[in-house]
DNA sequence: GTCCGGTCCT
DNA sequence: AGGACGGGAC
């Protein structure tokens, strides 16, 4: 239904895997819009580099990342982030994702400011790693159709899907990418709009 | 005033 | 379990 109503969703927006990574860690109970802003800014300071990041004082990188809310909080994060690829790959972002997605989830769960939610962001739309992303709209869509046990574990709603969907990139990509569409213009905490949604009659 | 593609600490 | 972190958009 999401794939005939939204088509190739094209997610995550970024161009480089850093910039993916980063956004994910930005991105933590923000609206998007305000992680653009905050990126354009990185990218205007060429900060969104690892070596950048990794030797600029976290207030520098707190006052760019500022419209992003929690910048002290998260500028710690992003450092906390590079800190772990200057450990592990010398900085080289590339050789730091080429690692197996069990490592690499498990290292990315080490990191201080990275939960499961942004760890699997990261695994699969900076990646590339064939794991779901569950998110807060992921958990409001399927409690209000009546899916989910409340409250449900985070792994127990990841195999839910892992378990039925096809093992193809593509798929596990565009379907949290649907899901966060229609959480956001649908789905909404306060007024949901269901006459209009494009999961009205999903069971 | 509410909400946002969470996570950590107490 | 509850609180802290926070600017920006509607």
């Amino acid at each position: 239904m999401l794939r005939d109503r939204y088509g190739p969703s094209g997610w995550w927006p970024g161009e480089t895997p850093l910039e993916i990574a980063v956004g994910a860690v930005l991105t933590q109970n923000t609206a998007w819009g305000n992680v653009e802003k905050a990126i354009a800014l990185l990218q205007e300071h060429s900060m969104l580099d690892v070596q950048r990041i990794h030797s600029a004082r976290p207030e520098t990188l707190a006052s760019l990342i500022r419209p992003s809310g929690y910048y002290n909080l998260k500028a710690v994060r992003l450092k906390n982030l590079v800190q772990v690829i200057m450990e592990l790959s010398a900085g080289n972002v590339d050789a730091f994702f080429n690692r197996d997605l069990e490592d690499l989830r498990s290292v990315l769960l080490g990191v201080n400011g990275i939960g499961k939610e942004t760890a699997d962001s990261i695994c699969c739309y900076a990646a590339g790693k064939i794991i779901f992303v569950v998110d807060a709209y992921t958990r409001r869509i399927l409690s209000r159709h009546g899916m989910m046990e409340e409250p449900s574990d985070y792994e127990t709603i990841r195999h839910l899907f892992e378990a039925t969907l096809p093992r193809d990139l593509a798929v596990y990509k565009d379907l949290h990418a649907y899901l966060v569409f229609v959480g956001k213009d649908f789905c909404r905490k306060g007024k949901p709009k269901c006459e209009s949604c494009p999961l009205k009659g999903w069971a």
